[in-house]
RNA sequence: GCGCUCGUAGCUCAGCUGGAUAGAGCAUCUGACUACGGAUCAGAAGGUCGGGGGUUCGAAUCCCUCCGAGCGCGCCA
């Protein structure tokens, strides 16, 4: 049982004999911002006073009263401040107890929930059409998703990643021509594709082989190739073409015939997704007999379901039109309404020489994932994209991005992970090994750079569940560059291995930064960055 | 016109789904242990949270309404 849980309990037991009927299932606890404000704070009293027909303040000082009486582990103090809240200010004591926590459970063990337990999800993300490179928008959802799916793991759940091929249809052909036509020195046709890159890679083609298929392979390694240099990988390749073939569209659309919600007018086959929210119904087979794009995508996200109670797209912005009626298909084919989630993220704006670029496959100023990469390396590309939520657009000034590099923040924080390595170096050249942690007496860690760090080390837990439900990975960059700028902080305060320090306290020390690694090995690990052992 | 997302320091962004005096980074200014790794640390300055109403003990957060930005509204994919 964890601090928050016997602060839980200590409060549950002052509110039912202050008389507070019902007590509500979930206490609200959080961690002030003001240190002043304690360690823990609750609104509680706040919260239950209005239904309980009570003043806030008086309740409060009941719940005090009742707290102090018979304190809670580890607790120091209970007071009440502003409008009703109920502070505890802890003994560091609690903190000491999470560092030895964290030592047992290492890297593998250290913030990992059970809130997922027993379901799985599956996580579709950048599924770009394979007719060129990535670009910068497609290496946001790559980071992303990535990061997403390491959280939900983390958490318990298993996590399929998917990326959908749409090795099939108009575009493809086109692109097929495209690159025929580059080979054959001719002009791509009007519709087709222009970048400079199907040049290149026309002069690549053997003269024997099939445009089209060809054209599929090279720009899936392509993508898959930049992918790999951002650390993002996928466990599960959907083909369009598979999918149409083996008839899962036929299937599909026979089920929803079945059930009424498919409809024949006007010499087409409707879906009525306005009876699931939509505001008109959608055409999923025309009149002229070929399907729309819709079916076989429908016909995709119910296949999906194989993989995952929880199936979570990925999208850009400029699909968000299309959630409503993928929503409205899910749900006419049986699958209950919160089992498909669809995250939408805003767009890219690159900027160079103070002017946006524009992101237009057609113009030749498009600027590639790849291109990222290059510039900066793949873990600054990579973090720089986790350095904020996606529901904000992101503007990245190239020009910053390269000359400022080197004061990217994952310099920051990977530094602090090459000198908690350094320690164990330098440690071990000198002779200086640690001892067994319960031969070691953590409670001289009292330095309030210490007493700051181990703080830092115990939100990491919290942070992670609250990322993962808040499909945010961007907090656990928050959270890296907190605990970073921790230890830069105790490393400057708190010296080691010099000579005038107690073996005792260069004990504890030694084991407060082994705690420090765990925890940036984890929150690097799930933000897909490495951690470098020097720099 | 309708819908979705957004508007927070000079710039780039956080803000734990309603909490206490709105926080970081960059840029600017001033400093630091005669560097267990200075890719570090400390301090200063910087705000009408787009404007205006409302809900309540309490609003950057929820509701309404304006203003502004991005994106979407095909029997295209």
């Amino acid at each position: 049982m964890d601090v928050r849980d016997q602060l839980r309990s200590g409060l549950r037991g002052a509110l039912v004999a202050a008389g507070v009927d019902p007590v509500p299932a979930e206490l609200g606890l959080e961690r002030p911002a003001n240190p002043e404000h304690g360690d823990w704070s609750s609104n509680v009293a706040l919260a239950t006073a209005k239904a309980a027909g009570r003043n806030p303040r008086e309740l409060g000082q009941q719940l005090v009263e009742h707290l102090r009486a018979d304190p809670p582990p580890h607790v120091s103090s209970v007071d009440l401040a502003g409008p009703g809240f109920v502070n505890f200010h802890l003994h560091d004591s609690w903190l000491h107890e999470v560092l030895r926590d964290i030592v047992d459970q290492g890297t593998a063990g250290f913030a990992v929930s059970s809130r997922g337990a027993g379901s799985s999800v599956n996580l579709e993300y950048v599924s770009a059409n394979p007719t060129g490179p990535l670009h910068a928008g497609h290496a946001r959802w790559a980071a992303y998703g990535d990061s997403l799916a390491r959280l939900f793991t983390r958490c318990g759940y298993a996590v399929q990643r998917e990326f959908y091929v749409n090795d099939r249809g108009v575009q493809t052909q086109l692109f097929g021509a495209s690159l025929a036509a580059r080979a054959a020195g001719e002009e791509p046709p009007e519709d087709g594709y222009h970048g400079e890159y199907v040049s290149e890679w026309a002069k690549e083609m053997p003269a024997e082989a099939d445009p089209v298929a060809w054209g599929l392979e090279r720009a899936h390694a392509d993508q898959v190739e930049v992918m790999r240099s951002m650390n993002v990988e996928f466990d599960h390749w959907a083909s369009e073409k598979r999918l149409v073939a083996s008839g899962a569209m036929e299937s599909v659309l026979a089920a929803l015939r079945r059930t009424g919600h498919a409809f024949d007018a006007d010499g087409a086959t409707w879906l009525r997704t306005t009876e699931f929210g939509d505001d008109k119904d959608r055409v999923l087979v025309k009149s002229d007999g070929e399907p729309t794009y819709f079916l076989p995508d429908i016909a995709y996200h119910h296949e999906k379901y194989e993989r995952g109670d929880l199936v979570v797209d990925i999208l850009g912005a400029d699909h968000h039109g299309y959630v409503t009626r993928m929503s409205a298909a899910m749900q006419a084919l049986g699958h209950p309404a919160g089992s498909y989630e669809v995250l939408i993220g805003q767009n890219v704006t690159l900027v160079r020489d103070g002017q946006e670029v524009r992101l237009s496959r057609r113009a030749g100023n498009i600027v590639l994932a790849r291109d990222l990469v290059e510039l900066a390396g793949g873990d600054v590309a990579r973090l720089t994209f986790l350095l904020q939520s996606i529901d904000t657009t992101q503007t990245i000034d190239l020009d910053v991005l390269v000359a400022e590099s080197s004061e990217n923040p994952v310099y920051y924080v990977q530094y602090a992970n090459a000198r908690v390595h350094s320690l164990a170096r330098r440690a071990g050249e000198q002779g200086r090994a640690r001892r067994p942690l319960v031969d070691v007496d953590l409670s001289l860690l009292t330095h309030p750079r210490e007493v700051a760090l181990a703080r830092s080390l115990s939100e990491l837990p919290d942070v992670v569940e609250r990322a993962m439900e808040h499909r945010a990975p961007h907090q656990v960059t928050m959270w890296a560059r907190e605990c970073a700028a921790a230890l830069h902080g105790f490393w400057h305060d708190c010296p080691i291995l010099r000579d005038d320090i107690d073996e005792p306290l260069r004990q504890a020390r030694m084991w407060l930064v082994e705690a420090t690694r765990i925890g940036l090995g984890v929150g690097l690990g799930l933000l897909g960055v490495s951690a470098p052992e020097s720099m």
